[in-house]
DNA sequence: TATCCTTACGGAATTCGTAAGCATG
DNA sequence: CATGCTTACGAATTCCGTAAGGATA
């Protein structure tokens, strides 16, 4: 048995099965890839895959067993080479973040302007992306850790924590019938044509939730993943914006006027997410004490090490 | 990294720092294996172990956290052979028990014949020890489980769980001035010479506890380390017996007669140890279960995945 | 017939044990 | 000077990629 092997095994559950993708995927040929698991599965005297002739279908229930211990396996040695790269220059590496474009444009600045200072030996990349690609950038190990507002919490592979809370705020042009100083309403704004937030993104979820709970037809004229451009239109007159607080800046936007809408929409809460069971560098831990300070490295540590299902939290 | 270089940090640690005793145990040369640590080493890029010249002395502390993490790497590699030799043959394997000699001549044989017969595939090895051998036996992996009352629970690396509680006797020859009808008392008793178990053995702890309690001292004229010892010495008029009910035939220990002791000393917890985060064959399962009927294979692989100091029992 | 996995083969790299060397209590 | 770790070296094994083969949708 040797770590080739397993790295075979969970790519060929990751690829669908299909060992040329794993092949590549890992940098290696494709008969290399058949044999790994040949030999894998003669040492343990079982087979993990199933097969129809020559192709493979999926994990036999052997193989469903052994697909968590081999994904472990695996995690340790990653976590092993982490402790040992931290104990050799614990502030020398990369940090990979995986953000939406909310949190990286808006949350993140103060962060990682403060980390760059305190961690100069430390690279950091920035990754884009949804909710969605960003838990499976953290899953698959591209990415240390990422933060978002939506879906992070579904992955059981995943452990997440709360970062911070916030709400929407509307904007509108200076000038807007809305803004004429009386109180906003999910009516009155349903009188608009809206631009907000893709479905998926950013809150979205609870802004739709509010108006279906009024009983609201809304008319979303444009939806967008971020607050520069869904403001970009609420300029040009296209329609209503709304957007998170944190994306309304005062000077920057001295064209539009924002609107508190926090007594109209749920708050929404801005999460870390990290693989659970994974060991994480200590730099990881001060960029995230940084951006969340609740989030302390023993808190961190006992929440990865918890199973699935388990709640810890702050 | 490979599952070598592991083995032979794990042993290394286990061997006390002596790569010579390391060679042998993992029956390979003594150069083989200051290779395969240097090796790790070198692709950690960190030292594991603290060096004086050529000697090895401790665990550097980049050692000192990585250990955990190889030993479950490890544990994780044999789970998964486990798992697999389950599915391939599930009711064929070698069963190993580590028992104390009271349990295993006394408690065991009834549930050793039934899973005999249940299992005509296994092949069942009893080996016998102190209840601290035990532990060790079980934390090696040399024993796929261990049975005995006493020092189990102290080991942070063994899940343990309570089998069936039992109290002690008090046997005399026929006729002792003891076996007169009256009360049975921790005084009366403290007249006497006793006959009863080494101490770390079989409930001897309760005994001490019970009289150190009642301010008596007590003359123990003769320890051993399984009741046939102390009865065959109580029939020879030596001293008065304390045993573990469980150890008292009526039939075959007619010359002598027993005294119900469940008064005088507290009862007793016999415990089954695993190795913590383990995987158990189905057919480790079935011996425990039939060894104790509560202990369902649910409840078990519960208290396995449990991290040490949680407490899971029926 | 294109896709996808297995088998065959040969060179390269790795592995491992023996023998010799060296430091230390 | 005996113990215990490292270094050196050569043989054996293992590993891996290329090329060819076969099954299936």
């Amino acid at each position: 048995m040797n770590f080739q092997q397993l790295r075979s095994v969970r790519e060929t559950v990751r690829q669908g099965f299909n060992l040329t993708l794993v092949a590549d995927a890992l940098h290696t040929s494709q008969p290399g890839v058949s044999r790994q698991i040949k030999e894998l599965e003669e040492e343990l005297g079982a087979e993990l895959f199933v097969r129809a002739g020559r192709r493979f279908l999926g994990l036999t229930p052997t193989g469903e067993q052994a697909l968590p211990l081999i994904e472990r396996l695996l995690q340790d040695a990653e976590n092993l080479r982490r402790v040992a790269a931290d104990y050799a220059a614990a502030d020398r590496g990369l940090l990979t973040v995986a953000a939406t474009h909310t949190q990286a444009r808006y949350a993140l600045p103060g962060a990682v302007r403060d980390f760059r200072d305190s961690h100069p030996g430390v690279s950091l990349h920035l990754q884009q992306g949804s909710p969605r690609q960003i838990a499976e950038l953290v899953i698959s190990g591209a990415a240390d850790l990422g933060i978002a507002t939506e879906a992070l919490a579904e992955y059981p592979e995943l452990v997440t924590l709360p970062c911070y809370r916030w709400s929407h705020v509307v904007v509108v042009p200076r000038g807007h019938a809305l803004a004429d100083g009386q109180a906003l309403t999910l009516e009155r704004l349903a009188q608009f044509p809206l631009v907000t937030y893709e479905p998926g993104y950013t809150g979205r979820r609870h802004i739709d939730e509010a108006f279906a709970k009024a009983g609201l037809e809304v008319d979303v004229v444009l939806a967008a993943m971020d607050a520069d451009v869904i403001k970009t239109y609420v300029e040009l007159g296209i329609g209503v914006g709304i957007i998170a607080s944190v994306a309304f800046d005062e000077q920057r936007d001295d064209h539009l006027v924002a609107l508190d809408a926090r007594h109209l929409f749920a708050l929404n809460t801005t999460r870390v997410a990290l693989k659970r069971g994974s060991f994480q560098r200590s730099y990881v831990h001060a960029f995230i004490q940084t951006f969340a300070p609740t989030l302390t490295p023993a808190l961190i540590e006992r929440a990865l090490a918890a199973p699935a299902g388990t709640l810890i939290e702050p």
